[in-house]
RNA sequence: CGGGGUGUAGCGCAGCUUGGUUAGCGCGCUUGACUGGGGGUCAAGAGGUCGCGAGUUCGAAUCUCGCCACCCCGACCA
């Protein structure tokens, strides 16, 4: 049955509300698509879901249509499960926890590797009933620190995740083999659904896991910042993206005597910067300063790291531990203008530390105990603690130069600051090997891609819409999930998952280049909530039978089909069928009728055509499908 | 969590500085008339715990304090 417009709910508005910055969510409040509840919590209302449905059928067709099971996990989860993989701290304050009437806590989840785990764990036995992947489609929940851009980053979401489960990396039945599969879908998906999209590397984050890409559709209010080398053949996510080789060297001489500069109240870059231009009347560059970052972590002792590791003893928790755990500290140091890169100094770490637990940005309270003084940090700072700090340095960084940095005193800087003069040279030989020259920045635009080819990234923004990781056996280990292989032996299965935001397909299309204009919405036709919209000049007489019979030859012909079958005046009728984005709209109006004709217009088009009646619904399907 | 800002009719806002009739305006909504191809015109209406709670005062949307919600910017993350 065709909809009529005055029986269903499409509140559209004429003016923007006030706190909807992103085209995307401007539109979707307007047109009528989604309605606001709390920070990040959306009212779908019939447009919106229908929109919502139609991505979800192509999630599920293309999951079909690569092995991959629906079932359907529970959003409420034991706490248990969440603490014995380690994740309930490494999602910190993301994770919804809510309290049963007993005081028992659960998870609202936020993604379901725990539970898939858990439930693989006690119905599959053997090798011989992989590999396996199942999914679903399910509403999350995740305690955003700041939710935003509408329902680009809510808290409460629907998404697609599969999880697939392998006795091998590679060769038939491998995870190699499935995460090829499912790439290729979340490829399909995404065309079908009319978006165009760059496929990164990506860093896992607290998902973990040892490779992952994601499907990012290129956009300026995207979130992530991506980098692609010139010459095509690398793509990354700027937390994951490596950055070619680059000279350095800690010995150059120096550029002059180390000279202590008051610089009142800059504690930053740009104050110091804007300091020297004021007060000094000297130009400092962003580029000739040392920005020098205080981490701090918590490992296991070396040693009994590796013994867990070596023996698998994943029964070991935290909590007997906890009086062995050593405070670990980095000085990560980079150019001025560079920003360094979290997940790269943690990985170096973990090459120091295997047993790391985590490693932050120190915060003030610690960065006092040390006696370090906060916004005035420099490299030199090693040499005040021997031993306790290892020294982390960016090519960038390594450089012989003009330095200012840090004057370790309140309010103060220094020139002409020198590697080799005031850090090496006053280093004792036994911390020299503590000091390392790294990648540790986020990339920009221009560096050199990591092909060493030279090729140059470069920098653009992106909305993450899908994101692929090889897991590993992380957690089949951690809660325990084994099979019997061939050898009668209990092997730990290797994991991969995959998620999809579904929302955020429903923004990114809206997002995408040609997915709007200054009148609404421009859907692709895959996911528009309809796909004609008949508009009758006067819902009455001739032009009323045209409209109901040509609705349902759309209808019969597998076409969904609204018709706007209220008393407004045609202009409203117009202003409104731009705003709501349906792909086709069909006017009928007196004269175009009285021979025989309605007009058919694609949303995007400026001019309509003329199509005689008895031909329109067979046009119309035919223009729908390059749509 | 830090910094900034906002809460007045369904939406967008004014009024608050300097307390004082019945709290306004535009859009939307209702009724009627005219109208009818890109957000019409006229007329008559309906709609408000001024975010919540205390306080100051003869009197509070307005001043004070506390709380709550929301938005923006940041270290961050789907």
């Amino acid at each position: 049955m065709p909809t009529k417009w005055s029986q269903t709910l499409i509140p559209t508005a004429r003016q923007v509300p006030s706190e909807a910055e992103v085209p995307s969510h401007q539109l979707m409040l307007r047109a009528g698509y989604i309605h606001k509840l709390g920070a990040g919590i959306y009212d779908y209302l019939p447009l919106g879901l229908r929109s919502l449905r139609k991505a979800m059928d192509i999630v599920r067709q293309e999951m079909d249509r690569v092995g991959a099971i629906e079932v359907m996990l529970p959003t409420l989860q034991p706490i248990e499960l969440w603490e014995q993989t380690g994740r309930r701290a490494a999602y910190g304050e993301n994770l919804f926890v809510v309290k049963d009437r007993h005081g028992r806590e659960q998870a609202l989840g936020p993604t379901h590797e725990e539970v898939i785990t858990h439930l693989v764990a006690s119905c599959i036995e053997s090798y011989r009933q992989l590999p396996v992947t199942l999914y679903q489609i399910q509403t999350k929940f995740r305690d955003e620190f700041r939710p935003r851009f509408g329902v680009l980053r809510s808290r409460e979401f629907q998404m697609k995740d599969a999880y697939s489960f392998h006795l091998s990396l590679d060769g038939p039945g491998g995870l190699e083999e499935t995460y090829q599969k499912q790439y290729e879908a979340y490829r399909r998906i995404f065309e079908r659904c009319g978006l165009p999209y760059e496929i990164v590397e990506a860093e896992s984050g607290p998902i973990g896991g040892s490779a992952s890409h994601e499907f990012m559709v290129p956009s300026p209010t995207g979130e992530d910042v991506i980098l692609k080398s010139d010459k095509g053949n690398y793509a990354a996510n700027v937390e994951k993206c490596e950055i070619g080789g680059r000279p350095h060297s800690l010995d150059g001489p120096s550029t002059g005597d180390l000279e202590k500069v008051h610089t009142p109240d800059s504690p930053g870059i740009d104050d110091v910067v804007a300091f020297f231009k004021k007060q000094l009347k000297t130009k400092l560059k962003p580029q000739n300063m040392l920005k020098t970052l205080v981490f701090t972590g918590l490992a296991v002792p070396n040693q009994l790291a590796e013994k867990i590791m070596r023996e698998h003893d994943w029964k070991t928790k935290l909590g007997d531990i906890k009086d062995q755990l050593v405070v670990q500290w980095v000085l990560a140091v980079v150019r001025g203008d560079h920003e360094v890169n979290e997940a790269k100094v943690l990985q170096l770490a973990k090459k120091w530390w295997p047993g790391l637990i985590k490693l932050e940005l120190a915060d003030d309270s610690a960065v006092r105990e040390q006696d370090i003084t906060f916004g005035y940090v420099s490299p030199r700072i090693v040499l005040d603690t021997p031993g306790l700090m290892r020294l982390a340095i960016d090519p960038d960084a390594a450089q012989e130069q003009f330095w200012v940095t840090g004057g370790d005193d309140e309010g103060y800087h220094v020139k002409h600051f020198n590697w080799k003069r005031d850090v090496l040279d006053l280093m004792d030989d036994r911390y020299k090997q503590h000091v390392t020259v790294a990648d540790i920045r986020n990339a920009t635009d221009g560096d050199p891609s990591p092909k060493a080819d030279c090729g140059v990234l470069q920098a653009t923004k992106g909305i993450e819409i899908g994101h692929v990781f090889k897991l590993g056996c992380k957690y089949a280990e951690s809660l325990n999930l084994t099979v019997l292989d061939e050898a009668n032996k209990r092997v730990y299965p290797i994991m991969g998952c995959y998620g999809i935001g579904v929302n955020r397909i429903l923004a990114a299309a809206i997002e995408r280049e040609g997915g709007n204009d200054e009148n609404g919405i421009i859907w692709p036709a895959s996911i528009a909530p309809y796909s004609v919209l008949i508009t009758p000049i006067k819902y009455e007489g001739a032009m009323r039978d045209t409209a109901d019979r040509l609705a349902g030859e759309l209808e019969a012909a597998g076409l969904d089909t609204l018709i706007d079958d209220r008393d407004e005046r045609p202009g409203v009728k117009f202003k409104d069928a731009d705003l709501i984005g349906i792909p086709l709209r069909v006017t009928i109006g007196e004269k175009a009728l009285a021979n025989g004709q309605v007009e058919v217009k694609p949303r995007h088009a400026k001019q309509a055509e003329l199509v005689a009646v008895d031909q329109a619904a067979k046009h119309i399907a035919g223009m729908l499908q390059p749509l």
